[in-house]
DNA sequence: CTCGGTTCAGGAACCGATTCCAGATCAATG
DNA sequence: CATTGATCTGGAATCGGTTCCTGAACCGAG
């Protein structure tokens, strides 16, 4: 309710000489800040933000777009930028579009223009939509999580090394029948899910084992991976001793199945994800972890630094997963004996 | 870049009259108006909304508070929301405050004293908190989703009935050894938790039974439904023949966790959730349905009423959950001949 | 004592819209 | 034909801050 004015003039000073003193820009004596601040707080004043951003240019907001909200990863994500966010003392808008609906257009067309903050998060966005172009048709800095974009700054796991070595750690205790769970993804995991299948293709292909029949299309999703198991391991012949998800979602949806179908795990079936979500542990689930969260965090320090500069040439962040070892892992039946070397160690 | 003065100039008019023209409000001749509209879209014109909002009192922002983002319900509350305010135009800002962070305490006294939104949506509120006439205090219309408080509009499922009706639905089955599973909950959800149990407790008492070593302490997840029902069903002697989970993540949780131990579900145990939960359906889940997404789209709805009309009173919605039978429930054994009366039918 | 540089203060312009108000035009009415 | 009321327009004020710029006071150095 009450403006500055109000503050200045109980303070007994100009306007300019309160804005001056509360921003802490400028020339203001001791004790006429003293008194400024005294009187902003009898006051209760909390700056109005439409007139601070219209008159520096700046929002103090940053937009965060992402296809759901609803999944892992994207809610991981979200709740990284916010902490980081907060403590810089930053807004947070959202714009959640998922990019079958058609809000989306809408969003890129009247809201991304508004420019309502100072910068954007991109989290997962695909490239074969055509949509980067118009993100950096706005002239923000533009920093994503996940996607491709070489002309954005971009932090993101390293898809196909993780799946490689989620391969490598099966074939590694003797496994010779790996079969891949996930792919063919419709969303918006379709660059995610095709890298690391490539991951582990390779992986395959380097060990000199065929990638069979490997991946089974199915959602990316508990109940996707559970049906995706149940088709893969229904038939008892030819049955694949081990599996790599492509997340731990899809990995716990076929660790569920496999037991339904009265297969154990790891003595019958080795399945291996990629995440460390919320349910590895209780599955015992052997993955490799990504921390959603911290790239976030780490988005927005980026962000930060390129808003600070503009000039900032974007770079490329890739993490390389750990492997966590748990008990849904282990040697084939009857190669009990074969010597576990790659254990817990990061490599 | 380019603002409505210059947009006026090209179609050789005054500011006033543009402003006119493209907001719709006061009287402009046809054919200017077309004029400047035309000038608009030649030059890409995009209001500068902190102008805007300073100049109308008007941010076309809604704020939305959330304890978590990563918890299915409240993911889905917020994609309902999201997708409601995007058909209207008006921007989400969020504020992710877990209670026990200390973030927390800065969103109320420097965020939402910013005021940069026309409304609010407090999404699962705890009552004990003394944060609400915090929220009173910013004088912008608030809607609840979930949570208590009677000075603000509130929508919320009947807990109370959901985990009566749940119950009641395994007495009707012939079950009378009815074990809870939920309860205890140390987080955000410990008065929905309160609430649902009561409920259990009202229905075992009206049918004359014991709510027995009822209720577990357990995380509000999948892995605390594990844990939980690992404890509850570990000893066979006096095993309860079904239970009512505080929500679907903890039954499902309970159902992996039963199948582990050997039990039969529902031949030897019968669960119950209360959400309709992704997963639901993928484990034949019986349960009571409550749709979040719907939630957040009239919490919106309100909200936009109560910013129409800021002397409305506050209204309380109770929505009544859907019962949905599925295969997780059955007659206790021996009692195969039990006449199911309750069926789908919604109560 | 004077000069130059630094510190301090406030008036005024500005950010980019909306809206009040006064004046002009125009059609209809008595 | 004069009057009224509705329609149309643009200049100016306003929203609530920040910042430029000018001027005064103060300081130590020459």
């Amino acid at each position: 309710m009450s403006g500055i004015s109000d503050v200045a003039k109980l303070a007994g000073v100009g306007k300019a000489t309160a804005s001056r003193a509360l921003t802490g820009r400028g020339y203001v004596s001791e004790p006429t800040k003293v008194r400024v601040e005294e009187a902003a707080r009898t006051l209760g004043y909390v700056p109005s933000t439409s007139a601070v951003s219209l008159a520096t240019g700046r929002t103090q907001n940053i937009g965060v777009l992402m296809p759901y909200v609803t999944r892992w990863f994207f809610a991981e994500v979200l709740e990284g930028i916010q902490a980081a966010l907060i403590e810089r003392g930053l807004d947070l808008t959202l714009y959640d579009a998922n990019p079958t609906s058609a809000g989306r257009r809408q969003i890129f067309e009247h809201y991304l223009a508004r420019k309502r903050f100072d910068g954007l998060i991109a989290v997962g966005l695909e490239p074969e939509l055509e949509e980067l172009p118009l993100l950096m048709a706005i002239g923000k800095p533009v920093v994503g999580v996940v996607g491709e974009g070489s002309e954005t700054s971009v932090i993101e796991i390293d898809d196909h090394n993780a799946a490689r070595r989620a391969t490598d750690h099966l074939i590694t205790l003797g496994h010779r029948r790996i079969a891949f769970v996930g792919g063919g993804a419709e969303d918006f995991w379709a660059h995610v899910d095709r890298r690391r299948l490539e991951g582990y293709r390779q992986a395959m292909a380097t060990a000199g084992l065929a990638h069979e029949a490997a991946h089974t299309p199915s959602r990316i999703s508990l109940p996707g991976g559970y049906a995706a198991a149940v088709d893969l391991l229904g038939t008892s012949e030819g049955r694949p001793t081990a599996v790599v998800a492509v997340c731990d979602e899809v990995a716990v949806g076929a660790i569920i199945a496999a037991r339904r179908l009265g297969i154990s795990v790891p003595a019958d079936l080795s399945v291996v994800g990629i995440d460390d979500h919320e349910y590895a542990e209780t599955f015992a689930l052997t993955t490799l972890e990504q921390k959603p969260r911290q790239q976030g965090v780490k988005a927005v320090e980026l962000l930060m630094s390129e808003i600070a500069d503009p000039s900032r040439p974007p770079v490329h962040i890739t993490l390389q997963p750990r492997l966590i070892v748990r008990a849904s892992t282990a040697p084939p039946r009857g190669m009990g004996s074969v010597i576990r070397t790659d254990s817990t160690f990061d490599a």
